[in-house]
DNA sequence: AGGTATTCACATGAAACTATTCTCTGAGTTAGG
DNA sequence: TAACTCAGAGAATAGTTTCATGTGAATACCTGT
């Protein structure tokens, strides 16, 4: 028999973490260093909706993992405690981005209405009456303020359109009792780019950006945490710094860096180490890396898995680059192996665009005169991951 | 030789279609008074 | 007569297909030397 006692017994011992939550990507911190600019910015726009007063429109821009979101939610909660007693205000904060949940113009409102104590029917409605009912429901609430946070607002509106925002904005005039006030945050600088002069004016009344942490400031975030997070001898300065140096090269992402040095702390911890080295962090910077493209490669749907099947039988035979008609024509090959109906080429050329999207494979679009204008396609998926790739689509596909 | 026009093999865009899931409405049915 | 059932119309959504238009440069075709 297995020796379990000891594993069991020995695992409060050999842990390296005191409080693993700290290192989470959901986990917001007490306090958020090197933001106070911007988190002041924002108080100060937002601070007359205390008194009830309709403050302008608010549009904040920064990559990911620079702290928009947890700045943005630090300054909505000292809004909801200071209006707890008055009830001047209410603050509702919504991702966007959730599939299924909230990437959808419909959607958006039956959250927001869910928040607001109502219901509405997943489908059936038209989109018209579920803006009656969230304005009806708006209508009857006694604060004066709807201070709506709207998160990864790029992917909303790059999917709905921006009549969405424009619509939201235009419920003001309709409604009496109480104004809404956006709060939109983006990880895409040219969002502004993408919508509608029009709607722009009616909108970003103030703007905001976020810019990325610096190696420096990265180190002293990182530091911060992980002196709550680790117990004291855990990780060294030396360590901290190169995780640092990895994120800043990934222009400033502080959620990336925490979920490296999380990792790292697996990783040293499963090899029963006393302490994270520097070893450790190139090791969880793989395993991020490499986790991220098998997860990818595992859910996506059947289609795309018998194309990608195709693309990495073709590189494996031929070695270079290979171009949209090798694979179409493969691909159709497989889907009768397979028993599955061949999508159109069309379809398929989508979804070598995603595919560039993920980084699965890298796509340029080349002519080659006479012959014809192609994607010119490389596999992005790293040499010493291919063989378990392999292995997870003919599992998948039953070959 | 130098300049234009063609042409290929897709890329890219827009609209329309399909299947699924769900609501709402009103006609027909049923059971109780 | 009120309550119930159930089919049909209409929506939202995801994933496609259909139709239409765009495009970069190698090559064919001129042109005038």
């Amino acid at each position: 028999m297995a020796d379990l006692d000891k594993i069991f017994n020995s695992v409060g011992d050999r842990t390296l973490f005191k409080n693993k939550i700290i290192l989470q990507a959901n986990y917001s911190p007490e306090n958020i260093p090197h933001r106070d600019q911007q988190i002041e910015h924002i108080a100060s726009i937002l601070a007359p909706s205390l008194l009830g007063q309709k403050t302008s429109n608010l549009f904040i821009y920064g990559k990911t993992g620079t702290g928009k979101t947890l700045s943005v939610q630090h300054v909505a909660n000292e809004l909801t405690r200071r209006a707890k007693e008055t009830k001047v205000l209410r603050v509702e904060y919504l991702n966007c981005k959730l599939k299924k949940v909230a990437d959808t113009e419909y959607r958006i409102l039956a959250e927001l209405i869910k928040k607001l104590g109502g219901s509405v029917p997943a489908t059936g409605l038209p989109t018209d009456q579920v803006y009656r009912r969230f304005v009806d429901l708006l209508e009857v609430s006694e604060e004066k303020l709807f201070i709506l946070i709207l998160d990864e607002i790029d992917q909303a509106v790059k999917k709905i359109s921006d009549e969405f925002l424009y619509n939201l904005t235009r419920l003001n005039s309709e409604l009496g009792n109480i104004q809404i006030i956006l709060v939109g945050i983006s990880n895409d600088l040219r969002f502004l780019d993408m919508i509608d002069q029009r709607v722009r004016s009616s909108l970003s009344e103030e703007e905001l950006v976020f810019p990325p942490y610096n190696a420096l400031q990265l180190q002293e975030i990182l530091k911060e945490r992980a002196d709550q997070a680790f117990k004291s001898e855990v990780v060294s300065d030396g360590v901290i710094a190169k995780c640092a140096a990895f994120a800043a090269r990934e222009h400033g992402d502080a959620r990336r860096a925490l979920d490296l040095l999380r990792v790292a702390g697996e990783i040293a911890e499963r090899g029963s180490h006393s302490s994270i080295d520097i070893k450790h962090m190139d090791m969880a910077n793989d395993k991020i890396e490499r986790d991220k493209i098998l997860e990818i490669i595992e859910t996506e749907p059947k289609q795309f898995q018998v194309v990608l099947y195709a693309i990495i039988q073709l590189i494996d035979e031929t070695k270079e680059a290979i171009f949209t008609g090798d694979i179409y024509s493969r691909y159709s090959e497989l889907c009768k192996k397979v028993h599955v109906d061949a999508l159109t080429q069309r379809r398929v050329s989508d979804i070598l665009a995603e595919f560039d999207m993920l980084g699965l494979i890298n796509a340029r679009v080349i002519s080659k005169g006479r012959q014809g204008r192609m994607r010119e396609i490389r596999l992005a998926i790293p040499e010493n991951l291919l063989a378990r790739a392999k292995e997870i689509l003919k599992n998948a596909l039953d070959l």
